[in-house]
DNA sequence: CTGAAAGCGCTTACAG
DNA sequence: CTGAAAGCGCTTACAG
């Protein structure tokens, strides 16, 4: 494999020279240039990246934090994490997944996840000198990439409004996260606007599952006379979905719901869910484009991006009945 | 950030006593290789990867080859890329997508995929000196991972002959790839076991896509008295079920359909299909663990695994009817 | 516009 | 069991 060193030989320059024709082209002599050029694809010659990685004191590899918490087969990660791979591929960055904060390799840039509130204030200490992109908001002086979840949340909401309902129930995920609270957010801003006024015993707190979904709604569904429910993901929506089941009451019928995610589990839903999707694919592409962006223009101002979801109308929605 | 040269002083030895505490421990005194542990911890040494790897003339990355023909938000090249991504990080290789074969950087081996038959032969050639795995069986002298197609085609043609079927249909995806062969293969075998003669009139050649399914099966289906078809992968499914809505012909009661694939659209399939699942996660588990294993074993014996599918049952298939 | 020289942080025969 | 020295293939002030 030749280096630059063969190159240099071959087209009667020195070692500088062709760096010079790589890296700043606009240095070297019109006619040396196309000298080393030819010399450079006869030979075949491709820059040893690890040579300069180590000058450069650069790796040219990103790491992306997933907690252990989170399995990597489940399709929302699988989603994202393709995302991030197919962006920094374009820009021949390569990345690997990391598991927790100790970590024998070194990196350019850490895309991290799943943080819990408050937890961005450690990132600086954790990684001191390392430039991070967070997936989630927040208001600490970081990179990052979010869905709009308030958005989301009204526009479920205000769905729900325009086909009459007004008694709307909210699953509100109990996370120590910020999504939760956004898209609760996003459901009083529809509330508000309408007119509606807020119904706390409508406000129902559930864990992140179809279980627990399942469990609180059923005691829900039967104690209140609402027309309609926004669960605040598609995992708990399923769990609403079996509760009606169980319940008698038949969806959309006589009881209209709103999911949040559009990944999968809406689709494999009976009857398929209307649901807010969240482009997770591009939120990895945005994290991975910023990443790249703040490792090559250290001192650009804050990069921070709130990326639109968008309501997917199925078949659990449908206008209230009169009788309803 | 400590190097080796720093660690070296503080514990009073060389460099290169250092160097062997990580790479050969055994060949350092007890009581120096302590001495040299303890200074590493309190410095919080972490060997620069980028220096070694240029000394060893290697990169600690993997890139995997996606021809530009695979889209690579689709649900299969997802779940691929995160079962290679996950197994490679628990090995701390990083890794990257490459679209072609000119690609402007070097790595410790790539990972194929998509390959059309007889393309095996030419890969020592594209790539003479990178150590491959193949996703795919073929008879060249390489490693591959591949899912036991002809197992999967018999598992699911068996499954359709115990149901008392007897007249099946056959899907075969028209692609230079050697899966078609195999799944068809398997449907022989199924046959030939139960004592079936073959009727080629029930065979038929699809394009990989929904809309050919439906095309295919539609003629298929009025032409023929046949009382269940095994398409080649779910996307074809899909076309037999909208095919057999559209002739009024009820699945399962009068036509019983079997999938492969079992990724994502057998879920959404109307009724749920019932179908041969890939562990498609697996399978990218297992390309990069015997990535790994030839780049730190360059003479093992050739790495060949066969991955095993698995019949789904779900909602397509019923006995055979009395009347059918 | 071009080049000689030092250095990035490691590993590896070779010597003792 | 341990160390001095060369070298991996680049980049980067510095000089001319």
């Amino acid at each position: 494999m030749a280096t630059m060193k063969d190159v240099a030989k071959l087209a009667g320059v020195s070692i500088i020279t062709v760096s010079r024709v790589i890296n700043s082209p606009q240095l070297v002599k019109e006619s040396t240039r196309q000298k080393v050029k030819r010399v450079m694809e006869e030979t075949g010659f491709i820059p040893n990246q690890t040579a300069k990685a180590l000058v450069s004191n650069q790796t040219r590899t990103i790491h992306i934090m997933i907690p252990e918490s989170h399995d990597i087969s489940d399709p929302f990660i699988m989603t994202l994490v393709s995302g991030v791979a197919s962006q920094l591929s374009k820009e021949y960055y390569s990345f690997l997944i990391r598991r927790d904060w100790e970590f024998p390799y070194r990196c350019d840039g850490v895309i991290i996840m799943g943080l819990n509130l408050g937890q961005e204030q450690e990132i600086k200490q954790k990684l001191p000198h390392t430039p991070c992109v967070l997936f989630g908001q927040t208001e600490a002086e970081l990179d990052w990439v979010d869905i709009d979840n308030r958005k989301g949340g009204y526009l479920a909401t205000k769905h729900l409004i325009e086909q009459g309902h007004r008694e709307i129930g909210f699953l509100k995920i109990d996370e120590p996260k910020r999504f939760p609270i956004d898209r609760y957010q996003g459901y009083l801003d529809a509330l508000t606007e309408a007119g509606i006024p807020l119904d706390e015993s409508l406000v129902c707190t559930v864990k992140n599952s179809e279980e627990d979904g399942f469990q609180k709604s059923l005691a829900f569904i039967e104690q209140r006379r609402m027309t309609a429910i926004f669960a605040s993901n598609d995992a708990t929506a399923l769990g609403v979905l079996r509760a009606a089941r169980k319940c008698n009451r038949k969806v959309p019928e006589e009881l209209s719901v709103v999911g949040f995610d559009g990944l999968f589990l809406d689709q494999i839903a009976d009857p398929r869910l209307t649901t807010i999707h969240q482009p997770i694919f591009e939120v990895g592409e945005h994290l991975a484009a910023q990443m790249v962006r703040r490792i090559e223009l250290p001192d650009h101002e804050l990069l921070q991006r709130l990326v639109e979801p968008k309501l997917v109308e199925r078949e659990t929605v449908q206008k209230k009945n009169v009788g309803q």
